[in-house]
RNA sequence: GCCCGGAUGGCGAAACCGGUAGACGCGGCGGACUUAAAAUCCGCUGUCCCCAGGGACGUGCAGGUUCGAGUCCUGCUCCGGGCACCA
């Protein structure tokens, strides 16, 4: 019987749908599970990127249910967004059919993974009736001060038309096109992200990996340090945040970002052309080039002295663009013996350098022969008051210095302990048209307010036209509007990141028709928080972050507290489960294109029979054509032979044992094989054009042999480039389950020890395939799924197990094997007899004692090397583990090269003998 | 510069608490079947030495702890990622 993946993965699908298998229902008196992956953003079609995040997922979703859980995982469609306006613009397409297409086309794709989705469940973030609770949610924000409008540098796309998040800017760059960004003062609406930058450094509860837990909390960027007041001669404060306010008694000028607003002030009459002309300079730079630049010193003189606080010295304020206005207080003062930076500039311009510290175990610091700043322990010297207090290379009050000047500058109202943070408000506004508007009106005496709760859904409107910039802000029929006296008043035109719908969509899947809040406590009562969350870690710093502060901030609003109250009219104690949205977060890897091209390699040696023997490889990109006997681009290495593309053909050459090979990045001696990390270097980078279609791949294999692929194929949380040729292995698999299925089995002669043998690794397999499914270790569960099938291929060969042990193993099978082939598993498991889907199966228990060994491979060591195995009883003595050992036959000869002085004995695995 | 993660065959990768390194698969080689090829089936496949029995070496590098180290410790190298004139 042959297997037809298309005809059974239909049929499967389509009875599944039929039947309302995967419908899930509240039911308080089974334990819940809610699983979920992240919602993809309608963009065209399903890519492998898409199969290797969700098909994983969903497998564990099934295990779950096997497992005895009531399992929910939703899906649904993160369908505001950029592309869309862009294909209105070049297709003339409107944002709206253009996304409900692909939704449409996405949907019969993601169908075909034949995933346990709930689609009754789905939630469109584009709909209406999705993004009304969006703009209810801004509202609720503004009426709690966590929205509020402000002006503000941001960052300016020219390319896309708005504003963006900090968060959304990498290296001075927009982080989806690449596009410079620029610096503009601008009125926006931002979140007030960095009241919840303490809670959002916690990560206690909550279950993540490693890299996302660090990147976020880089990101938050916490200081601990302390805000000194500086006098100027005029008469203006000026604030400074600094770490280091022990090194106060050393700060000899001060530096000022050039926007900052006390410059005007400042600046003598004598300086002012100069610092002028600095400020407009520092203007006109994007924050990329002034990253690009060297970092050699620039600054100018005020003209104008402050007053250092704990000396009443009186030192000179300069600008310069090395003071970034967006972070601390836009002010600096400057200790020039303790600060690298501070230390070039001083040097750069001549400024006084005075050393408070005393380094530790070195000579004293002498002013003019410093050539660079020192920043390491020491003893506290010309600080007046903590004169002789140690400091450390701890941070903050864990520093006795700091903490002394901080007591110090407290007790002299000079300053006080202050805490700084990298991270920013987020900047929420976006002047573009395909996203969720604002709820706002500003009325005709400059007031704002929101729009009333009746009111919600200000609706985007249809009939506009599309240029490349938004058009709200020029469609009159939806900006007028009246406010709540009645009188003329003008709508809020921009709209809303698209980072806020996906912020809360895992609510509004519990409920995505309810009509009186954005989420029907009833639901969430029972089904929140989310228990497992799996998707990529590109979204470390925004999604997962947002996603956090979300939460928080729906707390602190009370938004919960209706679900609260359900959960205990139900006996379950609401304490905490409102702090995070997601309990446990895994990440995927990407699965990367195959094709790339290397680096130039230049290769020296002589010709033999059509191929080169190489005496010297080196790498060098910039190599002439002409640099060696071939130059050409790198393009495979299997072993010590290459393929190098030249300009006009594929050259196959082999390395000479004793070639010289030359990879400029990898000092030290070099040899073949690490050609292998330089090939692998230029495939990681994100090249275009090498995308595998999923679509064409499940019409070939089949989706159960793709869901198994993907989840072998690769370490999950790594990822890598795509193979094609490993496919077969998996297809390969899956058909031999079905000959195994589908086997007319016969006995010749049953015996009872095979029989045993069998149930043995059956029982081996269901409890690392437990294991590996709970860890989210997909290869290994695979791996050992493989190893059932061969020990089940010589059974059915040798045809002497038990009719029992065999339909054992079959229904076996197919039940560990339903959360990865969900369709050939249900099939075989309905051709077994069966009636019910093989889907709400229990998940089989592994018996230990049938998974037992009777026999094990004892290993015999002399002075820790592996000298004989011999197979012995699993439940073996010490002694006689010990004596088998030393009676060995292949360590005889071991034991006469001198004296045995001690036996370790691990029965049954293994016993060591010390031999001197 | 600071902070995370990593490095194991030709390739993707396994390896519980320190106890047989390389499970499982891909690729390769040899054989069977075939007019032939594909598919399928069987065997071999870390490197080196050896007629064989067997031996030596081997988890990025250098040390250390231990009866025993891929695993623990110290110091490095390289790769990937995050943050960065961050005060």
């Amino acid at each position: 019987m042959e297997y037809e993946h298309r005809d059974i993965e239909q049929r499967w699908q389509a009875t599944w749908e039929k039947e309302g298998l995967y419908r899930s229902k509240v039911d308080w008196s089974r334990p819940k599970h809610y699983a979920l992956t992240m919602l993809p953003y309608p963009s065209g079609d399903l890519h492998m990127g898409h199969w290797y995040a969700m098909t994983p997922s969903d497998a564990r979703a099934r295990y779950m249910r096997m497992k005895g859980y009531n399992v929910l995982f939703p899906i649904g469609f993160d369908a505001f967004g950029l592309p869309a306006e862009n294909a209105a613009v070049q297709r003339n397409i409107h944002p709206a059919k253009w996304t409900h297409e692909n939704i449409d086309r996405m949907r019969a794709q993601l169908r075909s993974m034949g995933a346990m989705f709930d689609w009754e469940r789905e939630a469109v973030s584009c709909y209406p009736n999705y993004y009304k609770w969006t703009e209810w949610f801004f509202k609720k924000m503004f009426e709690h001060d966590i929205a509020y409008r402000s002006e503000a540098m941001v960052n300016w796309s020219p390319t896309l038309q708005t504003v963006l998040a900090n968060e959304q800017v990498i290296d001075g760059k927009d982080e989806r096109t690449g596009q410079p960004v620029e610096q503009r003062m601008m009125e926006q609406w931002f979140f007030a992200l960095t009241k919840y930058a303490d809670e959002l450094l916690s990560f206690e509860d909550i279950d993540w990996p490693e890299p996302i837990k660090t990147m976020q909390i880089n990101w938050i960027g916490r200081s601990e340090g302390a805000e000194v007041i500086f006098v100027t001669e005029v008469g203006d404060e000026i604030v400074v945040f600094t770490t280091r306010p022990d090194t106060l008694w050393g700060a000899t000028f001060m530096v000022l970002a050039p926007e900052h607003p006390l410059v005007d002030a400042l600046t003598t009459d004598e300086q002012r052309a100069a610092v002028d002309e600095y400020r407009k300079a520092a203007a006109a730079q994007s924050e990329l080039e002034r990253m690009e630049e060297s970092r050699e010193k620039t600054g100018v003189f005020t003209g104008g002295y402050a007053v250092n606080p704990v000396n009443q010295e009186r030192i000179p304020v300069w600008i310069a663009d090395y003071v970034l206005l967006s972070y601390g207080t836009g002010a600096i003062m400057a200790v020039p013996a303790h600060d690298e930076r501070d230390f070039e500039f001083a040097r750069q311009f001549g400024l006084q350098i005075s050393p408070v510290i005393q380094p530790a175990g070195r000579d004293e610091l002498v002013e003019p022969e410093m050539t660079e700043s020192y920043v390491g322990p020491g003893v506290m010297v010309n600080s007046g008051p903590i004169n002789g207090v140690e400091t450390t290379d701890a941070k903050g009050r864990a520093n006795p210095s700091v903490a002394a000047a901080i007591d110090w500058l407290e007790e002299q109202g000079a300053g006080r302990e202050a805490i700084n943070y990298r991270v920013r408000d987020w900047l929420i506004s976006r002047q573009r048209y395909w996203g969720s508007p604002i709820p706002m009106i500003h009325r005709s005496d400059g007031g704002i307010e929101a729009v009333a709760d009746g009111d919600l859904p200000v609706v985007l409107p249809e009939d506009v036209e599309f240029t490349g910039r938004s058009p709200l802000g020029e469609t009159e029929s939806f900006l007028e509007t009246t406010d709540s006296a009645g009188r003329p008043a003008r709508r809020e035109s921009d709209t809303m990141d698209t980072f806020m719908c996906s912020s809360w969509y895992w609510f509004r899947y519990l409920s995505p028709d309810y009509d009186e809040a954005s989420f029907d406590p009833q639901e969430a009562a029972y089904w929140l928080p989310v228990d497992v969350y799996t998707g990529g870690a590109e979204h470390a710093v925004m999604h997962l972050l947002y996603a956090r502060f979300f939460v928080k901030a729906m707390r602190d609003m009370g938004v919960f507290d209706d679900t609260a109250a359900v959960m205990e009219q139900h006996g379950r104690d609401p304490d905490g489960l409102f702090d995070e949205p997601f309990l446990l977060l895994r990440n995927q890897g990407q699965v990367l294109g195959a094709e790339r091209i290397g680096d130039t390699v230049v290769i020296d040696g002589d010709w033999d029979q059509g191929r080169l023997i190489a005496s010297s490889v080196r790498v060098d990109p910039e190599a002439a054509p002409d640099a060696g006997v071939v130059v050409g681009e790198l393009w495979r290495r299997t072993e010590n032979l290459l393929q190098v593309k030249t300009a006009t053909e594929l050259v196959g050459v082999e390395v000479a044992p004793d070639a010289a090979v030359e990879i400029p990045t990898i000092p030290g001696s070099n040899d073949v094989t690490q050609l292998k990390h330089h090939l692998e270097i230029q495939r990681m980078s994100k090249s275009k054009g090498n995308v595998v279609n999923p679509d064409a791949l499940v019409q070939e294999f089949g989706a159960d042999t793709v869901r198994t692929h993907l989840m072998f194929a690769f370490e999950w949380q790594k990822g890598g480039p795509w193979d094609e040729r490993g496919i077969a292995g998996s297809r390969r698999f899956i058909e031999d389950v079905w000959k195994l299925g589908t086997a007319l089995y016969s006995t010749e002669g049953v015996d009872q020890a095979a029989s045993l043998a069998l149930l043995r690794t059956v029982h081996q397999t269901i409890a690392k395939v437990d294991e590996d499914l709970a860890e989210f270790k997909w290869n290994t569960a695979v791996a050992a799924l493989m190893t059932l099938r061969n020990t089940m291929q010589d059974a059915l060969r040798v045809g002497n197990v038990s009719p029992e042990a065999w339909r054992e193993a079959v229904e076996t099978l197919f039940k560990l094997l339903a959360p990865i082939a969900p369709h050939i598993a249900e099939e075989l498991w309905h051709r077994l007899g069966h009636e019910e889907s093989v889907h709400v199966q229990a998940w089989p228990e592994a018996d230990p004692e049938i998974a037992a060994e009777d026999v094990v491979t004892m290993v015999i060591q002399v002075n820790g090397k592996v000298r004989d195995r011999l197979d012995v009883p699993a439940a073996i003595s010490a002694e006689d583990a010990e004596a088998a050992a030393l009676a060995a036959e292949k360590v005889q000869s071991w034991l006469k090269q001198g004296e045995v002085r001690k036996v370790i004995a691990r029965p049954p695995k293994l016993v060591n003998i010390v031999v001197s």
